[in-house]
DNA sequence: CCCGATTATCTAAACCTTTAGATTTGCTTC
DNA sequence: GAAGCAAATCTAAAGGTTTAGATAATCGGG
């Protein structure tokens, strides 16, 4: 920690020293112009003598533009965001953009609030007119629920990216949730299963009702019965996965798979199979979804869809950097979610 | 999304429109001198009506300070990095401070280094660097394994603090792991347990060595039998759990208890009993560290400590604020873990 | 060695605030 | 209604950069 701060050493001491004006030293700085090796040299030199930084709220301010973005996250302790963000800041280093965090902490302002849909609203409205303050280049904003948040904000003709969340006309970013689903179903029957229960999210959830498509696709496609009583509806939550497994295993004729829509559900999956003795994979398949990391960590370890949160958050950023040069963002396609597979598939017993 | 950006109005704007010099609005804006209600209403009015907020590129430059701290995250993945984040956040909120965010990824881009050492002081040492050409007022260093840190980055007289780092002179905000061992020893002690074995962390560790402490204290004051045999050095990793946990089944006298000092190792304490037929909690009691978010998805669900993140991460905002103000921090006790009780500890059932 | 054409460098304004210090306004009191 | 004083408001400089436009230096050719 030596005593001169940072800050007191500016262009105009670097200008001093080595004997030229401040726009030269500018000049060498940003390669506006042309500038002689030989003053490059010493300029440089003296920068970085001095360990001359410059001031970036006086390059903001004239340039009118920070290389900062704001992110928004509805709550950073949610399993997927921290994924997101790295891959956020990922793209971000490579551009030289640095990133202004907010986070919401939705979860836990909400349950303290009455008026819940509102305050959400107002929260994030909050932040977005926070960050425009800080002269940010643009917005990401990452939710946690998927749901339609179009025109939800006023950003001034900045430019804003959804990552995770699905709007009608602004840009965002999603992983396909369908075809995920039809992978899961497609390993599935690879083993030989035929009669495969679902056990979904809550149905007003976006990648629930995603996911249940690609379900219902492979039903189709791969000509299996198609038998409502294997269609379970669950809310995310491990209790209904538990719940409806013990459902299906009453069944007369029960699944010898289960595809649960996240990877919590499939422990409840697993809590019901114990309790009722039927052993995984041997008499009952699961596949999960999310890659949680306490997937690897359960007994059985489960075969689960890995979410390509880092693309999500890359890609995001790398859209966000087109749209603030004012360029056209190309019409990639949704990124993949990755089959892992571990314990918790097996052949069905009786083909 | 209006046409007008929201840069285009400044405070010049709403001088002429209010009908007042520039200088009265800032008086307006920051109550630094007195103005007469009446205008102050007026310039009010109108700064709502244009949606006008203040460029905080040349607030900054003008102030000399930004509001905005950085906070350097090893790698904002890792299990315990985003609820220090929230804890920052939460803090930073109510002092009206922003955060700007650095993802050093320290993991996945050591991996792909050779010199591993060198290339992480570097990351870091840069990642300094930018943050106070940003203008921070502060640092907040977030590292992933708590290890010394003292003097490494040169700050140029801005404020550093460390979370979940060791620092000898620098503000450094653990919680209390010696405690947190202990505490977890007595609850075992209270259920009737008297061999009592322990699985460490990598032994170099200053976490592992500290809750070893607490072990140990305990094994001293509650009179416990000694036994070298009962102590087992283990690497954070499952498999570690699991090898450690077979030969402590072995001993000629097995332990009634398992304190492993953290989650995934407790994962191998659960596979390993498990897989000889011992049966948790009934014939062993396992109690964990960290409380990750499987603790409570693993069959059964593990008892473990809960750790005081968001505390630690507030704290640190706190303090940092402190040193930004040029005030001195108090001296707090460090914060302590928490007992999760659940269902991996039972009494013994030889007493 | 000078001229013209390039190329390199400099001067000064601008970006949008904050804030001393100067000036004006509004009030009280006689 | 004028003097005196406090309160309100204004003027103008400053903060560290970028960048047109002006000026100075360099170079090649005759």
């Amino acid at each position: 920690m030596r005593g001169e701060t940072l800050a007191d050493i500016g262009i105009k001491e670097i200008a001093a020293k080595a004997n030229v004006s401040i726009a030269t030293v500018s000049y060498v700085l940003n390669g506006t112009r042309n500038v002689r090796p030989k003053t490059r040299e010493r300029v440089l030199r003296v920068i970085e003598e001095m360990n001359y930084k410059p001031n970036n709220a006086a390059q903001s301010l004239k340039r009118k533009r920070t290389n900062t973005i704001g992110v928004i996250a509805e709550d950073v302790t949610v399993f997927n965001v921290p994924e997101i963000i790295d891959g956020i800041n990922d793209c971000a280093d490579k551009l030289d953009m640095h990133i202004l965090l907010t986070n919401l902490r939705l979860d836990k302002r909400i349950s303290r609030n009455f008026d819940q849909v509102d305050s959400y609203r107002s929260f994030a409205a909050n932040a977005v007119s926070e960050l425009l303050s800080k002269q940010v280049d643009g917005i990401i904003y990452i939710g946690i629920h998927p749901r339609d948040l179009t025109g939800l904000f006023d950003t001034y003709g900045k430019p804003i990216v959804y990552a995770y969340c699905y709007t009608q006309n602004d840009v965002s970013l999603q992983y396909n949730d369908e075809q995920a689903s039809y992978d899961a179903m497609a390993h599935l029957v690879k083993q030989g299963h035929k009669r495969i229960a679902v056990i979904t999210g809550m149905m007003d959830s976006i990648p629930s009702r995603l996911r249940f498509n690609g379900f219902y696709k492979a039903i189709m496609e791969y000509n299996l019965p198609f038998d409502p009583q294997l269609m379970k509806m669950g809310n995310w939550e491990a209790e209904s996965g538990y719940r409806l497994t013990m459902e299906l295993l009453e069944l007369n004729e029960p699944p010898t798979a289960i595809l649960a829509m996240n990877d919590v559900m499939a422990v409840g999956v697993l809590r019901a199979a114990a309790e009722v003795g039927v052993l995984i994979p041997r008499e009952l398949s699961v596949i999960g979804f999310d890659n949680r990391e306490f997937s690897e960590y359960l007994i059985p370890r489960i075969s689960t869809m890995d979410l390509p949160l880092h693309e999500i958050g890359y890609q995001a950023m790398e859209s966000l950097a087109l749209l603030i040069k004012g360029e056209p963002i190309p019409n990639n396609p949704l990124p993949n979610c990755k089959l892992i597979e571990r314990d918790s598939v097996a052949p069905p017993l009786r083909l």
